[in-house]
RNA sequence: GUGGUCGUAGCUCAGUAGGUUAGAGCGUCAGAUUGUGGCUCUGAAGGUCGCCGGUUCGAAUCCGGUCUUCCACCCCA
């Protein structure tokens, strides 16, 4: 009974037009990566479920796919346990690792296990798919890829200035306008403080996220239903509605705060990264923006997002400073700062602006048409010579009617094809044709590189 | 996780008052053209109408469930 194929709800299959294209945007990024520094590192695609959960709020947790148990794991369970009909609970105990939600928990993990072979300030990127149990959607997806830029062991705000400008390299070369958004934690910090709903920080921050989405008096609505007060809804209404220059804005919100609470520092720091990218040629917009909050609750400084300016998408780009992530894994007092690129939310904005490169995706240059065993044979010295000379070649395997072999040649768009018929092998010749141009010639077998070299 | 939506040939889509053999374009394959692709012409193959069940004499068509797609919420890359 056949079934019918298919891959797991959220998850796609890569043809090789695709691959050219993710490849062309993961090349870009890691060329930008190294350019900068960075050096590269891999992380199991599953961690151990205590390293993942509790990192990334209720929600998060959530989303985690779980991985069962191997052998016997109901056996284990005592008769209260299976019976209780409480799968999370349940799940807590059959399942001791999951897949990776993100490259940053991991990356941690990685950090305080390696930490002494590790120089630091360590400046790391990483490379890797993610798997969120979300529902899928327009570019959300359960498996996509992250490419992660982290530095850790280091508090100077030249940092976050070097990661502002990597998403501006990075986007520039790849032909996507962007508008890079910048926020600071302690700036919401400080808000909430002033407004005297500390306790409501969260809350306050997801309502204020949804600026750019519903509009000033909804956010307003949505913090009313989670219980901050009319009062601190008042107090902060001109606080989200400010508009103006950068400058501007932080210069009038640090007026807001006491002398030495967080929000002044918030301001101070952003000042600072903002002041220093004004010494840079950045071509993309940036944008303080006091709204900007982001989810993942372990951000505690400088917070980055960044969105194409052209296309309706959600970010494509993320990050921010967390001053105590290792602090879980045991090792304290080190802060780090990092940004993710979505490579897959990326390829959605390429598709949509039509922005990649038009070059097809280069594949063999040269193919042996092949005429049967012996004229075959008289190919094989001369593909290798083509190879070690860098001309990728090939031979069709099969000694199958020409025109089917002058077809697959065509469809694969490649430029050349060689031709060693009978003839051809007894007078040691060649006759290549030029697919693009139709023209073709017969010259001694030997004048084949040089014909290449040539014509490449 | 909540609400909605979509699903017909490899691809893009037609096809309902429920009624014989479910169609088109593109693609594929074969031939016209025995050593020459793209263009043209001719022909062919290819479908359990997502899956399971129900209503009916009869279901691609109506109903229920399920899976998938896409969308909104939630959250995020």
């Amino acid at each position: 009974m056949p079934q019918k194929p298919s891959v797991p709800k959220g998850t796609r299959d890569f043809l090789p037009d695709e691959m050219a294209g993710r490849n062309h945007i993961f090349d870009t990024i890691r060329t930008v990566f190294d350019l900068y520094g960075y050096v590269p590192v891999e992380t199991p695609a599953m961690e151990n479920l205590s390293s993942l959960l509790g990192k990334y709020g209720e929600e998060g947790d959530k989303l985690l796919f779980r991985i069962l148990n191997s052998g016997d794991f109901m056996g284990k369970l005592n008769e209260e346990d299976r019976g209780s009909g409480d799968s999370g609970r349940l799940a807590n105990m059959i399942c001791d690792r999951g897949l990776r939600y993100d490259l940053t928990v991991p990356f941690a993990r990685f950090v305080v296990q390696h930490r002494n072979e590790l120089t630091f300030p360590f400046k790391r990127y990483q490379i890797q798919p993610v798997w969120r149990a979300d529902r899928p959607q327009k570019g959300r997806y359960r498996e996509f890829y992250q490419c992660d830029v982290d530095v850790i062991g280091s508090d100077s705000l030249l940092n976050e200035v070097e990661h502002a400008i990597i998403i501006d390299d990075v986007f520039v070369r790849l032909g996507i306008n962007v508008v890079i958004k910048l926020n600071n934690r302690k700036i919401l910090t400080g808000i909430a403080g002033m407004i005297g709903q500390q306790d409501k920080l969260t809350a306050m921050t997801v309502a204020m996220d949804k600026l750019d989405k519903i509009g000033l008096d909804e956010v307003c609505g949505e913090m009313q239903e989670k219980g901050i007060s009319p009062d601190a809804i008042a107090k902060l209404k001109p606080i989200i509605g400010m508009t103006g220059s950068n400058s501007g804005k932080l210069e009038e919100l640090a007026s807001l705060f006491e002398e030495d609470g967080p929000g002044r520092e918030g301001t101070r720091e952003m000042k600072e990264v903002l002041d220093m990218l004004s010494l840079l040629e950045i071509k993309n917009k940036v944008e303080f923006d006091v709204a900007l909050a982001r989810g993942l609750n372990y951000y505690t400084g400088t917070i980055f997002e960044v969105k194409a300016a052209d296309v309706e998408m959600g970010s494509i780009c993320g990050g921010g400073r967390y001053d105590d992530l290792t602090g879980v894994f045991g090792l304290e007092g080190l802060s780090g700062v990092g940004i993710s690129f979505g490579a897959d939310r990326i390829y959605d904005v390429l598709v949509q602006t039509g922005g990649f490169p038009t070059a097809v995706s280069a594949s063999t240059y040269l193919m042996f048409v092949n005429f049967g065993q012996k004229e075959a044979e008289a190919c094989l010295p001369l593909l290798e010579k083509l190879r070690k000379s860098g001309i990728s070649a090939e031979l069709y395997p099969d000694s199958v009617k020409l025109k089917k072999q002058m077809q697959y040649a065509n469809n694969r768009n490649i430029t050349f094809v060689a031709l060693i018929g009978e003839e051809e092998a007894r007078e040691k010749t060649v006759t290549v044709k030029n697919m693009k141009t139709g023209s073709q010639e017969t010259f001694p077998q030997d004048e084949i590189p040089k014909y290449m070299g040539i014509k490449s």
